[in-house]
DNA sequence: TCGGCTCTTTAGAATAGTTCTAATTATTGA
DNA sequence: TCAATAATTAGAACTATTCTAAAGAGCCGA
């Protein structure tokens, strides 16, 4: 409707991912993928709000809401949930998990070489795990963050 | 104060772990303690409210929570949050990861022989963790729950 | 033991994040 | 094109949790 929304390139692959998970593409849905793409900082559903008003100045927060539904469960978002925080989301699909600075707050992706390591052999009989999360809490290396620890 | 409170018998260790972490002994500490210590289900603060007020009617939630604070402070139980929903609180402090089953919504202690292995190495240079949370969703089972799934 | 300071408890209000609702609009398949 | 269904919107509602202010309990020094 808006030429904001036309104004971002169609996705054919996101199309499909929505299609096959039985949600039909919406420019909202377009959109919303393009912040979380854009910058890959995990924010919240708050923040995606805000960067997609700036395209989409019309939409809502439920849409915003509903959309990052409809992106995780096609697969193309993950959404991270530390602490009793506001969810976060990441658009980044590899096998990875999630490091949460202290001090800046900060979320950074950790990559896995393989799936994570928990073996099976150590779940007592009958556990059928589907996933398996890993999260770290820590320091990271940034500059402002690293000075209000030692070393 | 009342009877329900000097029911329980005072907790020397509980003492001492509160105190070390700067916190005042009271007998609604000890009693939550005692209710996760009793059951040990992971129960919500919801849930650990209504089974204190058996033996201490007079509390409120925003003691329960309190409470509950406390004892996390203090390293006498652990704070365990699965998902968007309420957090749970677990008396078990050994190394053990959750397992959520997806089916029943209970959750299960998992024991991990030693800590969480995600070597360093594979964590880019400066980033310096001081826990790893492992957390794993799928079947348990329990009858009733697998009976939805094959195998 | 008394006085006073601080911490804790209590009830209820406030807050944050998320979900729900009902009306409108868009998309899809026949 | 038309009807059926899904998505969007604004705002209300909800849930888990935190905050507030007043009253009560524990603790330390004189």
């Amino acid at each position: 409707m808006s030429d904001s929304a036309k104004a971002t390139q169609p996705d054919q692959a996101l199309n499909d991912r929505l299609h096959t998970s039985g949600f039909r593409f919406t420019p909202q849905r377009q959109q919303v993928y393009n912040v979380l793409i854009g910058t890959r900082d995990h924010p919240t559903a708050d923040q995606v709000f805000i960067r997609v008003k700036q395209a989409m100045p019309e939409i809502s927060m439920a849409t915003v809401y509903n959309c990052l539904d409809a992106l995780v469960k096609s697969g193309v978002v993950r959404q991270v949930n530390l602490d009793r925080a506001a969810a976060r989301f990441c658009p980044n699909m590899t096998e990875h998990c999630h490091f949460h600075c202290s001090d800046c707050g900060k979320i950074f992706d950790i990559d896995l070489d393989a799936k994570p390591t928990v073996p099976e052999a150590r779940l007592p009989r009958g556990f059928k795990p589907d996933q398996i999360e890993i999260s770290m809490r820590g320091h990271c290396p940034d500059r402002g963050c690293s000075t209000h620890h030692k070393n």
